[in-house]
DNA sequence: ACTAATTTTAGAACAATTCTAAAAGGAGGT
DNA sequence: ACCTCCTTTTAGAATTGTTCTAAAATTAGT
């Protein structure tokens, strides 16, 4: 792996979870200075090709990039902006379950809870 | 309402059921010629905010407005794009099945299923 | 008709991402 | 070391759908 795309991966490894591409990129420059924001748009999208990260969607426009690869639901706080991962617990398989009981064939899906997280909810009284 | 604003609600209604803003923009010129696209998502926010027509935002930038406000869910069609309503059948209110389950508290969410709708399907021999 | 509030217009601004073309870097073979 | 090829990086422009701004027009209420 080449050394920038090392970071970018670093960067996001060593993190809460989930960042935005315009975070990365000012972490990044820690290691890398000079490095400019469409190397790291090019990384996130070589490593998400290759599996390391994931690409999370939203319908806000903000894009994040997930470091837990493995299948999960995913809630963006409301008040600070923040994803966070979220469990649907008895629910098991969203995918298998959409799979099972929606009208259409079902080949992937896009889901975002929206809530509010514990540090907003916390901070709601100040 | 403003003779405009009816315009635009009547295009949607008249529709397929799910329109892009340009789409409408496109249809509404038919009715006012010079109508301009500001225009256009000025009075889709005002039906919005009055309930009239609902706002489906997706993970792909492609925004569309629902002549239908009661709830269900959608469909992306990945081969033509376009927005198809869909049915959960034995799922039951996927909001509050959510809300029971989620391990964050839920005040609503997005969910978009990716499909190939009916039309597609038939052409893909073609 | 008068006034205030709303709507419309034209066009600029925006923001996140993608694209482009050129320069730089790295790996393998000779 | 030197070529050659392929990948990566850079700088900056372009893209796209939407929002903003300020001025003009329209509408509604009295």
């Amino acid at each position: 792996m080449v050394p920038k795309r090392a970071a970018v991966l670093q960067v996001l490894q060593d993190s809460e979870g989930h960042l935005q591409a315009d975070e990365i990129y000012k972490r990044v420059k820690a290691y890398y200075p000079h490095m400019v924001l469409a190397t790291v748009y090019n990384n996130l999208h070589a490593l998400t090709e290759e599996g390391y990260i994931k690409h999370v969607k939203t319908a806000t426009g903000a894009d994040f990039y997930d470091k837990t690869v493995t299948p999960h639901e995913h809630a963006l706080c409301t008040m600070c902006g923040k994803l966070i991962d979220a469990d649907l617990g008895d629910l098991g398989d969203v995918s298998e379950l959409l799979r099972k009981n929606a009208s259409v064939p079902v080949l992937s899906y896009d889901l975002i809870l929206h809530t509010v997280c514990k540090d907003c909810n916390k901070n709601k009284s100040l």
